[in-house]
DNA sequence: CTAGGGTTAG
């Protein structure tokens, strides 16, 4: 019977196969035999056989499955070993719900199975996976051997919590203690050094990559990332063509949205023509188009995503809109808004910002309303949210920014963060409801949410508009203490001091500005429409 | 049976 269901595992494992197995299993603790003729089956052997069980339904990628048949023996007090708790920990990690980790934590801790260093490692992964950073801190320090796979794994968890300072903290006691890095402990070690744009200690990581000679696709591809992170396209380049023989897809990609970020276009389709690109590589070479208001380039990608037939794909779609619609071109966004046959809250969001950021407030507010009455098919987060609210900011949309600032908490149970708390501070400003400014940072703090610089700077346009000149000044202090070197919130500071008619402080602040060596940064609104200069020609896909 | 590279919204 066991083997006719590891038979399945391996075909055609559905829920109703696993409900089959757990009324396998319950018959077993009660009768101590099997339905069928498999009646020499040890104890142990069982044991291992679920395991097996439990592995290949959580590498099929149904955890569901996995955990109920983990509960069930649970609840049949079936013994269970230190290879269970492994595989539903990723099982955990996969439904990435922290509380059923903390459970089978403490379940480990019971029955002894925590103990060693695998089964450690995998509560570091589990937990940094599912967002408990403390927790899985607290874990990896209460390991009595730690291996290279165990140092990796914190390392990972501090990158995923976009730590790349304490990663490098890291690398360095893997220094002190002597570990031997690893091909994984290298890749970390880039994605660090891209993320705090760490020239010179990536050099000498590429050195090491080069001496350890292994896993050269992913190691180049974690190369080309770092270093067109760091602007040098050119050194990215050089480890792409360097590296001879196979290549993949993510290496092409990686690549391709290197060469886009830092606008080298030319680079871009010509490494897109080596082989037929695909929709990842569009993807995030539409990013690039965007941060670069490149309506040219971004066309081009359009035109070679037709080409290609993606034009269902939700991803892609979503970054060709929000394209668009960062270069202004609000009716084109719409066009591939409507077009989308499966949108997700990216679609919706990307839509209503569209608006929002174009001065149309009013369809901002109707298309989430419209979003709202979609039946719960796809429910707004708390990006949705701040698009509103920002589109109600621009547009001078007060009762309905109020209702939406409401809806955000009452309906969806939604904790507001800062930036929403800015975005209400702004509305209620502009409308000249200065007392409803000062109400609403009384409820933030009160919430126990620190106020940021943004919440300042709210808080100060408010106070400027609504002549509130004491709590304008403290704003003010605040602001100035949070980010005293920060050009643009100096000016800001300047211009309340200006309203208020006090220019002996704009003065202070103007040499204030001179002595720091700052410089008032100058506005764009520039879009590139004609693609002037660039390789057109080298698009031949 | 634990760790790694490219992928859309503020």
């Amino acid at each position: 019977m066991i083997q006719n269901l590891r038979h399945k595992t391996c075909s055609t494992l559905n829920l109703n196969h696993v409900s089959n197995i757990i009324g396998i299993i319950n018959h077993y603790l009660h009768h101590k035999t099997f339905t069928t003729n498999f009646s020499s089956s040890s104890l142990t052997q069982y044991i291992s056989q679920t395991n097996s069980l439990i592995a290949s339904l959580v590498r099929r990628g149904d955890p569901v499955s996995a955990w109920i048949l983990f509960h069930s023996l649970r609840r049949a007090r079936a013994d269970v070993d230190a290879y269970t708790f492994t595989s539903v920990l990723r099982a955990c990690t996969l439904l990435h719900i922290s509380q059923l980790g903390t459970q089978v934590h403490a379940q480990m801790v019971k029955t002894g199975a925590d103990s060693g260093t695998v089964a450690k490692t995998s509560l570091v992964d589990m937990y940094s996976k599912c967002g408990s950073l403390d927790e899985a801190v607290k874990v990896f320090d209460e390991m009595g051997l730690r291996d290279v796979v165990a140092w990796n794994a914190l390392l990972s968890c501090f990158l995923r919590c976009d730590l790349p300072v304490e990663a490098v903290g890291v690398l360095r006691a893997m220094g002190r203690e002597n570990v031997e890095l690893s091909e994984f402990t290298l890749c970390s070690a880039l994605k660090s050094c891209a993320s705090l744009k760490a020239l010179e200690l990536g050099r000498q990581v590429h050195g090491l990559v080069v001496c350890m000679g292994r896993d050269m696709v992913v190691l180049s591809t974690a190369l080309i990332d770092f270093y067109s992170s760091v602007g040098c396209v050119d050194d990215a380049l050089k480890v792409f063509c360097s590296l001879k023989g196979w290549k993949d897809d993510m290496m092409y990609n990686s690549l391709v949205s290197g060469c886009v970020r830092n606008r080298r276009y030319g680079e871009a389709f010509r490494v897109m023509g080596l082989v037929r690109p695909n929709a990842v590589a569009l993807t995030s070479a539409l990013v690039g188009c965007s941060e670069n208001l490149d309506l040219w380039a971004g066309k081009q990608m359009h035109s070679v995503a037709v080409r290609q037939g993606f034009t269902r794909e939700t991803q892609l779609c979503n970054a060709l809109l929000d394209m668009y619609a960062k270069c202004g071109k609000v009716s084109l966004a719409q066009s591939l808004f409507d077009g989308i046959c499966e949108k997700d809250v990216i679609s919706w969001t990307c839509m209503i910002d569209a608006y929002g950021r174009n001065g149309r407030g009013r369809e901002a507010v109707l298309l989430f309303q419209e979003m709202r009455k979609e039946g719960g098919k796809v429910l707004p987060n708390s990006v949705t949210f701040l698009s509103v609210l920002s589109a109600c900011g621009h547009s001078g949309l007060v009762e309905e920014g109020k209702k939406c600032f409401k809806l955000l908490r009452e309906k969806y149970g939604l904790e507001p963060d800062p930036e929403h708390y800015a975005c209400y501070i702004d509305i209620l400003g502009r409308a000249g409801n200065i007392e409803g400014v000062w109400t609403a940072y009384h409820n933030m703090v009160e919430q126990g949410t620190r106020p940021t610089a943004g919440i300042w700077v709210a808080l100060l346009n408010a106070c400027s508009l609504n002549h509130d000149v004491e709590r304008g000044e403290l704003a003010a202090k605040h602001l100035l203490q949070l980010e005293p070197n920060k050009s643009s919130y100096i000016v800001l500071v300047s211009n309340f001091y200006a309203a208020i008619g006090r220019w002996d402080r704009v003065d202070e602040l103007r040499s204030v500005m001179r002595t720091k060596g700052l410089v008032k940064e100058a506005g764009n609104s520039w879009i590139n429409v004609l693609g002037l200069n660039q390789h057109a020609r080298s698009l031949s896909v």
